[in-house]
RNA sequence: GGCGAGGUAGCUCAGUUGGUUAGAGCGCAGGAUUCAUAACCCUGAGGUGACGGGUUCAACUCCCGUCCUCGCUACCA
């Protein structure tokens, strides 16, 4: 499957969602490879469409719609701008660039869901849920307050009493309350449809588990095979959802309903193609439809369930629809030592990287390509990017072509000197230049792009070395012939580097082309040491990279350091005030010291101690979520407080009759909340 | 706890089906050189291959167990 050969290529890049600009962490998980891999088939002169678009759909953007008090389409409105502009200066080079708010995506995906829907290929689920109509929506169970119709307590939630701890259904509970209004809910009923993916088990692990056993990322098989070999089997997902931002169920009596995000979100994929080709006049289908066309998904590893096995099920389904080749999916990037996050706001913004380091874009798609996660998370630190700057890209890769430009000027006033008679060292350096794009090309293929980008520079250092072992400012004191044929192979060198570095640094083998005034050089000429003819007058040399100082990476590392404080802050503001409470409210509660007599560890729970206490009034069996914090034999003997009267609840198959109070600090550890001296076990707090 | 991916030189990472002295870049040390952004070029020092067993003539590579990191997932009344 892949040494065949393809007529063209739909190469996609994971939708980003618009809930927050974009960062390094998205570019070097999916966007810059999926450049890269693009520009080498451009280069190639292969039929390649590069296909992106925004993400705007999904419960995320109505939080944070509702969060900041405008509509989601503002919010979507503000983020797709602020991306699609960014991915152009950084070069990002998409064919096309499309958001799934638009008219024809809202068709595409209707059109799926419709053909889908008409195939009979869903399990239809009606279900009577309660809905709240002051609210307008449907409610979860667990927004459902009631009395439990098995013993009479009045806060018994939609899927379970806690007093005396059955399971219920919303139905049953009497008086029904909404949690969100407090209005009495009706009740409606609700459909959703589901695709049956246990179906389609058989075809995923043969087409994924052996077909593509050899050809496709490790982490990506081990996380489809944990998928396809589950005990479990594939779960049926429901495709809709109660909601009113997205895309409407294309059904009769489908009112107030859209398609889950995950199924309309890699249709945007065919919807961003069907645009591009409207606007070229072109068509669209044989894209997607025809056999020999080689679909590739680039994505982060935390999409590989739904382009690996969603999306194919869906195109499966639909018929008609080629399967991707590949998902060369990355795993993660973090910063500094910590995890990129959008909200604390520990994140290189590319939006800021491209204010701050203005006609840098080559050297964050070096660096970021050099430490590409293509095996396992990997670390950005500034002081990396410095280096790679400094001792890569401007000691091996410009200085290179900095020193055959200045000795051309130098030697014979910016003319391309003629080549005369090769020594045998010519010939061996001129038949190493020949391999290199082959060797490149391999990697690229296979998306290693790390490999491949490590290759370039052994490519440039070729020159180096060349340059250093002719000595052509020795050879030009006797010999200038000599002198002539040694700067024309190192302009060759140059010129074949520029081609194949182009997918990785387009802007800088652009400023190369222009230095040498030469145009139309692409990696179906590269390999060949007479790229540039004799005679040719090429321009002064300008530099490619500039040394990054140590003061500029500081700056960059105290900007990192200050929101970090700023999120402290921010953190050390205690949590608002709950609600005024009455007295008797408060009475309720039955507080009271107790003792820890036993503690263990629950059996299969990370998180859970089941702790056994003495209250004054006998023993009882408390699980707590602190075993992070605690060892059991940290509580064992001590007094604690405990809230007595808390109904019971069931978790991991035990009853919790009780809660064993706790302080939770900023960072989310606890603290045991104790009496200054001994106290009798059962003495009420108050 | 379950599942997945990792744990290889000071740092960042390669090592394709088990086979001679485990590689690269950066950093470091020494040398050579001066065309070049004090850069390039050469040489060198750095590894109990997380740990413990096992299979094999032979294991970084296969098997079992333990520990650690990351992701998904269940449980935090």
């Amino acid at each position: 499957m892949n040494n065949r050969e393809y007529k063209r290529y739909t190469v996609t890049s994971a939708l980003p969602y618009t809930n927050g600009p974009l960062h390094i962490g998205h570019l070097a998980g999916c966007y810059i490879p999926s450049d890269i891999y693009v520009r080498y088939l451009r280069s190639l002169r292969k039929d390649v469409i590069y296909i992106c678009g925004s993400d705007e759909h999904g419960v995320a953007i109505t939080i944070k719609a509702r969060k900041e008090g405008i509509s989601p389409q503002e919010v979507v409105d503000r983020y797709h701008e602020i991306m699609k502009s960014s991915f152009e200066t950084f070069g990002i080079s998409f064919d096309h660039y499309s958001r799934t708010s638009a008219a024809i995506h809202h068709e595409t995906a209707s059109e799926f869901f419709k053909d889908l829907y008409d195939k009979g290929e869903f399990l239809e689920q009606n279900t009577e849920q309660y809905f709240d109509e002051e609210a307008g929506q449907f409610l979860a169970d667990r927004y459902i307050e009631g009395i439990c119709p098995k013993c009479g307590h009045e806060g018994a939630y939609g899927d379970q009493c806690e007093k005396c701890g059955s399971s219920l259904s919303p139905t049953e509970l009497i008086n029904p309350k909404s949690k969100l209004s407090g209005s009495t809910p009706v009740l409606k009923e609700t459909k959703h449809w589901f695709l049956d993916l246990a179906r389609f088990t058989e075809f995923l692990r043969k087409w994924i588990l052996v077909d593509h056993k050899d050809d496709w990322k490790n982490n990506v098989l081990g996380q489809c095979r944990s998928w396809l070999e589950a005990g479990d089997g594939l779960q049926a997902r429901s495709m809709t959802r109660d909601m009113d931002w997205g895309i409407p169920v294309p059904l009769e009596g489908a009112e107030g309903k859209v398609l889950y995000v995950w199924f309309d979100a890699p249709i945007g994929y065919i919807s961003s193609t069907k645009e591009w080709a409207a606007e070229k006049g072109v068509d669209w289908e044989p894209y997607w439809k025809d056999e020999d066309t080689k679909l590739v998904h680039f994505i982060g590893k935390d999409n590989i369930v739904f382009h690996c096995i969603v999306f194919p099920a869906i195109l499966k389904t639909h018929g008609g629809y080629i399967l991707p080749d590949n998902v060369p999916a990355n795993e993660f990037l973090n910063l500094e030592g910590d995890k990129i996050s959008t909200s604390r706001n520990w994140a290189v913004w590319l939006h800021e990287y491209l204010e701050e380091f203005p006609d840098k874009q080559d050297v964050l798609r070096y660096v970021l390509t050099a430490n590409a996660p293509e095996t396992k998370d990997n670390d950005f630190t500034w002081k990396d990017f410095q280096a790679r700057n400094n001792s890569e890209l401007v000691a091996i890769y410009g200085n290179f072509v900095n020193r055959a430009v200045v000795l051309t000027h130098k030697y014979f006033d910016g003319q391309v000197p003629q080549i005369g008679d090769l020594s045998e060292y010519d010939q061996e350096v001129l038949d190493t230049l020949k391999g290199f794009p082959d060797k490149i090309a391999a990697s690229i293929e296979r998306y290693r792009f790390r490999e491949a980008l490590s290759f370039v520079m052994d490519f440039a250092r070729l020159g180096n070395k060349y340059l250093a072992d002719t000595e052509p400012w020795k050879t030009v004191k006797d010999d200038r012939d000599r002198t002539g044929t040694i700067l024309n192979i190192a302009l060759n060198i140059v010129a074949n580097v520029a081609i194949v570095a182009e997918p990785f640094l387009p802007f800088t083998s652009a400023k190369i082309y222009e230095m040498f005034n030469v145009s139309g050089l692409n990696w179906t000429k590269s390999g060949d040491g007479s790229l540039l003819k004799a005679g040719n007058t090429i321009r002064p040399a300008t530099l490619l990279f500039e040394k990054i100082e140590d003061s500029e990476v500081e700056a960059q590392v105290n900007k990192l350091l200050n929101s970090k404080k700023l999120n402290e802050l921010a953190e050390a503001k205690a949590n608002p005030m709950k609600e005024i409470i009455s007295f008797d409210d408060f009475t309720k509660l039955d507080m009271r010291i107790v003792t820890v007599l036993h503690a263990e560890a629950m059996p299969k729970s990370k998180k859970l101690l089941k702790l056994t206490v003495d209250t004054g009034l006998g023993k009882k069996t408390v699980l707590s979520g602190v075993a992070e914090f605690f060892k059991p034999e940290d509580l064992i003997g001590k007094q604690v407080t405990m809230l007595l009267n808390l109904a019971p609840r069931k978790m991991m198959g035990t009853d919790s009759e009780g809660m064993i109070l706790m302080a939770e600090d900023r960072d989310g550890s606890l603290r045991l909340l104790q009496p200054n001296s001994p106290a009798a076990n059962g003495s009420t707090i108050s």
